[in-house]
DNA sequence: GCGCACTAGTTGAATCTTCAACATATGTTC
DNA sequence: GAACATATGTTGAAGATTCAACTAGTGCGC
Protein backbone atom coordinates (compact mmCIF):
# COMPACT_ATOMS: atom_id res chain seq x y z
CA UNK A 1 0.00 0.00 0.00
CA UNK A 2 3.07 2.03 0.93
CA UNK A 3 4.30 1.67 -2.55
CA UNK A 4 0.71 2.98 -4.19
CA UNK A 5 0.49 5.64 -2.38
CA UNK A 6 3.98 6.84 -3.02
CA UNK A 7 3.60 6.34 -6.99
CA UNK A 8 0.33 8.22 -7.34
CA UNK A 9 2.29 11.03 -5.21
CA UNK A 10 4.72 10.89 -7.94
CA UNK A 11 2.45 10.75 -10.96
CA UNK A 12 0.32 13.79 -8.83
CA UNK A 13 3.32 16.00 -8.59
CA UNK A 14 5.01 15.15 -11.93
CA UNK A 15 1.01 15.70 -13.79
CA UNK A 16 1.00 18.83 -11.76
CA UNK A 17 3.98 20.71 -11.93
CA UNK A 18 4.37 20.05 -16.16
CA UNK A 19 0.58 20.47 -17.13
CA UNK A 20 -1.37 21.22 -13.99
CA UNK A 21 -3.55 18.96 -13.86
CA UNK A 22 -4.18 16.27 -11.29
CA UNK A 23 -4.47 12.66 -10.95
CA UNK A 24 -8.11 12.60 -10.82
CA UNK A 25 -8.76 15.36 -13.22
CA UNK A 26 -5.83 13.60 -15.97
CA UNK A 27 -8.41 10.79 -15.06
CA UNK A 28 -11.47 12.13 -16.29
CA UNK A 29 -10.16 13.39 -19.63
CA UNK A 30 -8.71 9.94 -19.84
CA UNK A 31 -12.37 8.05 -19.53
CA UNK A 32 -13.90 10.93 -21.58
CA UNK A 33 -11.57 10.53 -24.31
CA UNK A 34 -12.35 6.71 -24.47
CA UNK A 35 -15.70 7.11 -24.75
CA UNK A 36 -17.80 7.29 -27.43
CA UNK A 37 -18.08 10.88 -29.09
CA UNK A 38 -15.71 11.47 -25.76
CA UNK A 39 -18.43 12.00 -24.03
CA UNK A 40 -20.70 10.53 -20.73
CA UNK A 41 -23.06 10.74 -18.21
CA UNK A 42 -21.90 11.92 -14.72
CA UNK A 43 -22.78 8.79 -13.60
CA UNK A 44 -20.99 6.69 -15.99
CA UNK A 45 -17.97 9.13 -15.46
CA UNK A 46 -17.86 9.23 -11.73
CA UNK A 47 -18.23 5.15 -11.84
CA UNK A 48 -15.25 4.83 -14.48
CA UNK A 49 -12.84 7.09 -12.41
CA UNK A 50 -13.74 5.61 -9.34
CA UNK A 51 -14.91 8.85 -7.70
CA UNK A 52 -18.27 9.81 -5.82
CA UNK A 53 -20.50 12.07 -7.57
CA UNK A 54 -20.21 15.01 -5.29
CA UNK A 55 -16.24 15.20 -5.74
CA UNK A 56 -16.76 14.30 -9.94
CA UNK A 57 -19.06 17.65 -10.00
CA UNK A 58 -16.30 19.96 -8.21
CA UNK A 59 -13.26 18.15 -10.43
CA UNK A 60 -16.06 18.60 -13.20
CA UNK A 61 -16.29 22.21 -12.56
CA UNK A 62 -13.04 23.04 -12.33
CA UNK A 63 -12.27 21.53 -15.61
CA UNK A 64 -14.54 23.10 -17.43
CA UNK A 65 -13.49 26.72 -16.11
CA UNK A 66 -9.78 25.80 -17.59
CA UNK A 67 -11.66 24.68 -20.91
CA UNK A 68 -11.05 20.88 -20.96
CA UNK A 69 -14.81 19.82 -20.35
CA UNK A 70 -18.20 21.16 -21.12
CA UNK A 71 -21.54 19.82 -19.79
CA UNK A 72 -24.53 20.17 -21.69
CA UNK A 73 -28.09 18.53 -20.10
CA UNK A 74 -29.08 15.17 -21.24
CA UNK A 75 -32.25 15.47 -23.71
CA UNK A 76 -33.93 11.85 -22.91
CA UNK A 77 -33.65 12.36 -18.87
CA UNK A 78 -33.34 15.77 -17.83
CA UNK A 79 -32.31 15.13 -14.37
CA UNK A 80 -29.07 14.06 -16.58
CA UNK A 81 -26.14 15.98 -17.44
CA UNK A 82 -23.02 15.04 -20.21
CA UNK A 83 -19.75 15.57 -19.92
CA UNK A 84 -17.70 16.02 -22.70
CA UNK A 85 -13.74 16.61 -23.86
CA UNK A 86 -13.63 19.88 -25.72
CA UNK A 87 -11.25 19.84 -28.27
CA UNK A 88 -8.69 21.73 -26.27
CA UNK A 89 -8.82 19.40 -23.23
CA UNK A 90 -7.79 16.81 -26.40
CA UNK A 91 -4.87 18.27 -26.65
CA UNK A 92 -3.95 18.46 -23.25
CA UNK A 93 -4.77 14.90 -22.36
CA UNK A 94 -2.49 14.48 -25.45
CA UNK A 95 0.47 16.75 -24.06
CA UNK A 96 -0.21 15.28 -20.45
CA UNK A 97 -0.18 11.64 -21.51
CA UNK A 98 3.11 11.49 -23.26
CA UNK A 99 5.07 12.52 -19.94
CA UNK A 100 2.61 10.42 -17.93
CA UNK A 101 3.54 7.45 -19.29
CA UNK A 102 7.41 7.96 -19.47
CA UNK A 103 6.67 8.60 -15.71
CA UNK A 104 4.77 5.40 -15.37
CA UNK A 105 7.26 3.36 -17.14
CA UNK A 106 9.77 4.96 -14.87
CA UNK A 107 8.91 4.14 -11.61
CA UNK A 108 6.26 1.46 -11.93
CA UNK A 109 6.35 -0.63 -15.79
CA UNK A 110 10.56 -0.75 -15.52
CA UNK A 111 10.86 -1.34 -12.07
CA UNK A 112 9.00 -4.50 -12.07
CA UNK A 113 9.66 -8.53 -13.32
CA UNK A 114 7.31 -8.79 -16.09
CA UNK A 115 5.65 -11.82 -14.64
CA UNK A 116 5.02 -10.37 -11.04
CA UNK A 117 3.42 -7.31 -13.18
CA UNK A 118 1.17 -9.41 -14.36
CA UNK A 119 0.64 -10.83 -11.00
CA UNK A 120 0.02 -7.45 -9.60
CA UNK A 121 -2.59 -7.06 -12.49
CA UNK A 122 -4.70 -9.96 -11.56
CA UNK A 123 -4.17 -9.27 -7.63
CA UNK A 124 -5.86 -5.95 -8.25
CA UNK A 125 -8.34 -6.96 -10.64
CA UNK A 126 -9.50 -9.58 -8.31
CA UNK A 127 -9.71 -6.64 -5.90
CA UNK A 128 -11.86 -4.77 -7.94
CA UNK A 129 -14.24 -7.48 -8.22
CA UNK A 130 -14.43 -8.26 -4.71
CA UNK A 131 -14.69 -4.20 -3.99
CA UNK A 132 -18.05 -4.42 -6.53
CA UNK A 133 -19.38 -1.38 -9.08
CA UNK A 134 -20.04 1.61 -7.06
CA UNK A 135 -18.49 2.78 -3.84
CA UNK B 1 -3.59 2.13 -9.42
CA UNK B 2 -7.59 1.96 -9.60
CA UNK B 3 -7.75 -0.98 -7.58
CA UNK B 4 -5.84 -0.10 -4.82
CA UNK B 5 -7.02 3.57 -4.77
CA UNK B 6 -10.23 2.17 -3.88
CA UNK B 7 -8.89 -0.84 -1.54
CA UNK B 8 -7.87 2.33 0.64
CA UNK B 9 -11.03 3.66 -0.05
CA UNK B 10 -12.59 0.82 1.63
CA UNK B 11 -10.09 0.63 4.80
CA UNK B 12 -10.38 4.49 5.04
CA UNK B 13 -14.50 4.50 5.52
CA UNK B 14 -13.97 1.54 7.69
CA UNK B 15 -11.98 3.11 10.35
CA UNK B 16 -13.54 5.92 10.10
CA UNK B 17 -16.88 5.02 10.82
CA UNK B 18 -16.44 2.74 13.26
CA UNK B 19 -12.85 3.92 15.28
CA UNK B 20 -13.19 7.57 14.32
CA UNK B 21 -9.66 7.55 12.46
CA UNK B 22 -8.48 8.21 8.56
CA UNK B 23 -5.82 5.84 7.51
CA UNK B 24 -3.08 8.24 7.84
CA UNK B 25 -3.82 8.58 11.33
CA UNK B 26 -3.63 4.96 11.98
CA UNK B 27 -0.62 4.66 10.10
CA UNK B 28 1.13 6.93 12.67
CA UNK B 29 -0.34 5.25 15.40
CA UNK B 30 0.96 2.32 14.17
CA UNK B 31 4.72 3.42 13.37
CA UNK B 32 4.83 4.92 16.85
CA UNK B 33 3.56 1.43 18.19
CA UNK B 34 6.35 -0.09 16.87
CA UNK B 35 9.23 2.09 17.78
CA UNK B 36 11.23 1.88 21.13
CA UNK B 37 9.49 3.13 24.00
CA UNK B 38 6.35 4.12 21.87
CA UNK B 39 7.47 7.08 20.83
CA UNK B 40 9.65 9.19 17.76
CA UNK B 41 11.26 12.14 16.33
CA UNK B 42 8.84 13.81 13.65
CA UNK B 43 11.10 13.92 11.36
CA UNK B 44 11.72 9.58 11.25
CA UNK B 45 7.55 9.86 11.59
CA UNK B 46 6.93 11.88 8.55
CA UNK B 47 9.50 9.18 6.96
CA UNK B 48 7.78 6.16 8.35
CA UNK B 49 4.56 7.05 7.48
CA UNK B 50 5.49 8.72 4.14
CA UNK B 51 3.65 11.58 4.67
CA UNK B 52 5.16 15.19 4.54
CA UNK B 53 6.08 17.33 7.58
CA UNK B 54 3.77 19.75 7.14
CA UNK B 55 1.04 17.34 6.76
CA UNK B 56 1.83 15.09 9.70
CA UNK B 57 2.43 18.38 11.84
CA UNK B 58 -1.30 18.87 11.54
CA UNK B 59 -2.12 15.35 11.83
CA UNK B 60 -0.26 14.81 14.87
CA UNK B 61 -1.87 18.15 16.02
CA UNK B 62 -5.54 16.67 15.91
CA UNK B 63 -4.40 13.60 17.29
CA UNK B 64 -3.09 14.97 20.30
CA UNK B 65 -6.31 17.17 20.59
CA UNK B 66 -8.11 13.52 20.61
CA UNK B 67 -5.32 12.58 23.53
CA UNK B 68 -3.84 9.66 21.39
CA UNK B 69 -0.42 11.43 20.73
CA UNK B 70 1.57 13.37 23.46
CA UNK B 71 4.66 15.90 21.42
CA UNK B 72 7.30 16.47 23.82
CA UNK B 73 10.70 18.93 22.76
CA UNK B 74 13.62 16.86 23.01
CA UNK B 75 16.44 17.50 25.11
CA UNK B 76 19.70 16.31 22.69
CA UNK B 77 18.45 18.87 19.73
CA UNK B 78 16.58 21.73 20.64
CA UNK B 79 14.62 22.04 17.32
CA UNK B 80 13.53 18.45 17.43
CA UNK B 81 10.25 17.03 19.27
CA UNK B 82 9.12 13.70 20.23
CA UNK B 83 5.88 12.12 19.29
CA UNK B 84 5.00 9.81 21.40
CA UNK B 85 1.67 7.56 21.84
CA UNK B 86 -0.40 7.82 24.91
CA UNK B 87 -1.88 5.31 26.75
CA UNK B 88 -5.09 5.57 25.51
CA UNK B 89 -3.62 6.03 22.13
CA UNK B 90 -2.01 2.59 22.74
CA UNK B 91 -5.40 1.02 23.51
CA UNK B 92 -7.21 3.10 20.75
CA UNK B 93 -5.36 2.00 17.99
CA UNK B 94 -5.22 -2.23 19.35
CA UNK B 95 -9.02 -1.37 19.19
CA UNK B 96 -8.87 -0.40 15.24
CA UNK B 97 -6.42 -2.99 14.62
CA UNK B 98 -8.89 -5.91 15.64
CA UNK B 99 -11.21 -4.95 12.63
CA UNK B 100 -8.83 -3.27 10.50
CA UNK B 101 -7.05 -6.39 10.17
CA UNK B 102 -10.08 -8.02 9.29
CA UNK B 103 -10.88 -5.91 6.77
CA UNK B 104 -8.01 -6.14 5.11
CA UNK B 105 -7.89 -10.09 4.88
CA UNK B 106 -11.40 -10.14 3.59
CA UNK B 107 -10.66 -7.28 0.39
CA UNK B 108 -7.05 -7.97 -0.01
CA UNK B 109 -5.08 -10.86 1.45
CA UNK B 110 -8.09 -13.39 1.24
CA UNK B 111 -8.94 -12.46 -2.59
CA UNK B 112 -5.45 -12.71 -3.83
CA UNK B 113 -4.23 -16.16 -4.89
CA UNK B 114 -0.44 -16.56 -2.51
CA UNK B 115 1.62 -16.35 -5.01
CA UNK B 116 0.71 -13.38 -6.12
CA UNK B 117 0.58 -11.87 -3.34
CA UNK B 118 4.16 -12.20 -2.78
CA UNK B 119 4.49 -10.90 -6.51
CA UNK B 120 2.86 -7.49 -5.42
CA UNK B 121 4.72 -7.49 -2.10
CA UNK B 122 8.07 -8.06 -4.33
CA UNK B 123 6.53 -5.19 -7.00
CA UNK B 124 6.03 -2.40 -4.58
CA UNK B 125 8.83 -2.98 -2.71
CA UNK B 126 11.33 -2.01 -5.75
CA UNK B 127 8.72 0.60 -6.56
CA UNK B 128 9.79 2.02 -2.96
CA UNK B 129 12.95 1.51 -3.49
CA UNK B 130 13.22 2.94 -6.88
CA UNK B 131 11.48 5.84 -5.73
CA UNK B 132 14.19 6.55 -3.01
CA UNK B 133 13.43 7.20 0.88
CA UNK B 134 12.28 11.16 1.41
CA UNK B 135 9.74 12.57 -0.57
C1' DG C 1 32.87 33.46 18.00
C1' DC C 2 30.86 35.21 13.60
C1' DG C 3 28.70 34.25 9.37
C1' DC C 4 26.49 31.12 6.57
C1' DA C 5 24.21 27.13 4.92
C1' DC C 6 21.37 23.76 6.45
C1' DT C 7 17.82 20.98 9.36
C1' DA C 8 13.51 20.61 12.46
C1' DG C 9 9.11 21.67 12.92
C1' DT C 10 5.03 24.84 12.68
C1' DT C 11 1.79 27.96 10.60
C1' DG C 12 -1.78 29.97 7.48
C1' DA C 13 -3.80 30.41 3.11
C1' DA C 14 -5.26 28.13 -0.96
C1' DT C 15 -6.87 24.00 -2.72
C1' DC C 16 -9.25 19.65 -2.71
C1' DT C 17 -12.30 16.15 -0.66
C1' DT C 18 -16.08 14.50 2.10
C1' DC C 19 -20.49 14.70 3.93
C1' DA C 20 -25.15 15.88 4.40
C1' DA C 21 -28.81 18.48 2.48
C1' DC C 22 -31.15 19.90 -1.39
C1' DA C 23 -33.75 20.47 -6.02
C1' DT C 24 -35.37 18.05 -9.64
C1' DA C 25 -36.97 14.23 -12.37
C1' DT C 26 -38.33 9.22 -12.92
C1' DG C 27 -41.05 5.21 -12.18
C1' DT C 28 -43.84 2.24 -9.46
C1' DT C 29 -47.93 1.02 -6.92
C1' DC C 30 -52.44 1.30 -5.79
C1' DG D 1 -53.10 9.96 -11.45
C1' DA D 2 -51.45 10.83 -6.65
C1' DA D 3 -48.27 9.35 -3.40
C1' DC D 4 -44.06 7.48 -2.52
C1' DA D 5 -39.62 5.61 -3.12
C1' DT D 6 -35.70 6.09 -5.80
C1' DA D 7 -32.08 8.15 -9.09
C1' DT D 8 -29.35 12.33 -10.91
C1' DG D 9 -26.59 15.97 -10.12
C1' DT D 10 -25.28 20.27 -7.46
C1' DT D 11 -24.21 22.98 -3.48
C1' DG D 12 -22.00 24.72 0.81
C1' DA D 13 -19.76 23.95 4.97
C1' DA D 14 -16.49 21.27 7.46
C1' DG D 15 -12.37 18.71 7.28
C1' DA D 16 -7.90 17.35 5.26
C1' DT D 17 -3.80 18.23 2.31
C1' DT D 18 -0.47 20.99 -0.09
C1' DC D 19 2.51 24.75 -0.66
C1' DA D 20 5.27 28.45 0.55
C1' DA D 21 6.77 31.17 4.20
C1' DC D 22 8.62 31.40 8.66
C1' DT D 23 10.95 30.72 13.48
C1' DA D 24 14.38 28.60 15.80
C1' DG D 25 18.46 25.77 16.44
C1' DT D 26 22.62 23.25 14.67
C1' DG D 27 27.16 22.90 12.83
C1' DC D 28 30.82 24.05 9.88
C1' DG D 29 34.57 27.07 8.15
C1' DC D 30 37.48 30.38 9.03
Amino acid sequence: MDGSVRLTEIMDRDLKTKHGLSVSEYEILVRLSEAPERRLRMAELAENASQSRSRLSHTCSRLESKGLVKRDSCPNDKRGVYAHLTDEGFTALERAARDHVETVREFFIDVIEPADLEAVGRAFGLVLKRLGPAS
